[in-house]
DNA sequence: GTTGGTGCAAATGATTTGCAAAAGG
DNA sequence: CCTTTTGCAAATCATTTGCACCAAC
């Protein structure tokens, strides 16, 4: 699997071990569509039969987020939700109503951004974000 | 405190019964400068010699928010945070150096959810957005 | 070899829940 | 009254931690 090369090369270059658990973590994210709870991550590591500890687990998140590897978002209470970026911009729109999740376009992110910055020399963390509403149909059946 | 009238004239609007438990949060809420974690509010109400319990405290918080008379977010892992809106909308910059929270211009909001909408249809819940990065003190300190 | 990583098991802390009693309209 | 809300106490769930052992470089 070619991402598993890339993931790795990428954990070594910043200085890290490359570690069963950072592989197969990484793995299961890329693997996934989507977002993942990290109890969701513990669980299909299981699933895949690696026996890997789930504070094992949290720790290798931890790392691979301050790698810029994985994005941390949350969204209601309860769970952090964990997704392969691998320094590509991902944005999205979440619906509260049906749950759906889909791409948010960078431009006009980049462009607030920038706006924002401009007006309150504020340098936002633009690697993954999150809106919170309504999607088009959902908002349709109301 | 005509703040309190208005709490209680909102949850009565909502149709929902005005208690003693929600305005005592709802006080705490008004009183408090910025953000407050769920347990900063029990204890804050504890504080006030009002004995009420924290599952309440977290069923009125929850009821609160759904009224949209308070803000949910969250920053890092752990707790999240509280802030009375009423109405208003609020946004912030969260730093996430000194963790320090400073107010985001509305217009460039307003600006960005415009956009957004017309191309993607998604109308975002702009009721309270907290954008998490660096801000100009921390960024010149590096 | 050294240092960084991992497993284990237990602690911690936030949040939720079931149910009976109390209070609002 | 009737329904919503609360208190209580216990359960649940995500996340963290200390420490001994193991593996990567």
């Amino acid at each position: 699997m070619a991402k598993h090369i890339d993931a790795a090369s990428l954990i070594r270059s910043a200085g890290r071990r490359v570690t069963n658990a950072r592989l197969t973590v990484a793995s299961v994210l890329q693997v996934s569509t989507g977002h993942m709870s990290a109890p969701e991550v513990v669980a299909a590591v299981d699933l895949a039969s690696a026996h890997i500890d789930q504070s094992t687990v949290y720790r290798v998140l931890a790392d691979l987020r301050d790698l810029g590897l994985v994005a941390e978002s949350r969204f209601g209470s309860g769970e952090t939700n964990y997704e392969w970026i691998a320094g590509s911009n991902h944005h999205h729109l979440h619906c509260s109503d049906c749950e759906g999740t889909f791409p948010l376009n960078g431009d006009l992110v980049n462009e607030f951004m920038g706006a924002v910055h401009r007006k309150h020399g504020f340098r936002a963390d633009v690697t993954h974000i999150v809106l919170t509403g309504m999607c088009e149909q959902c908002r349709e059946k109301k």
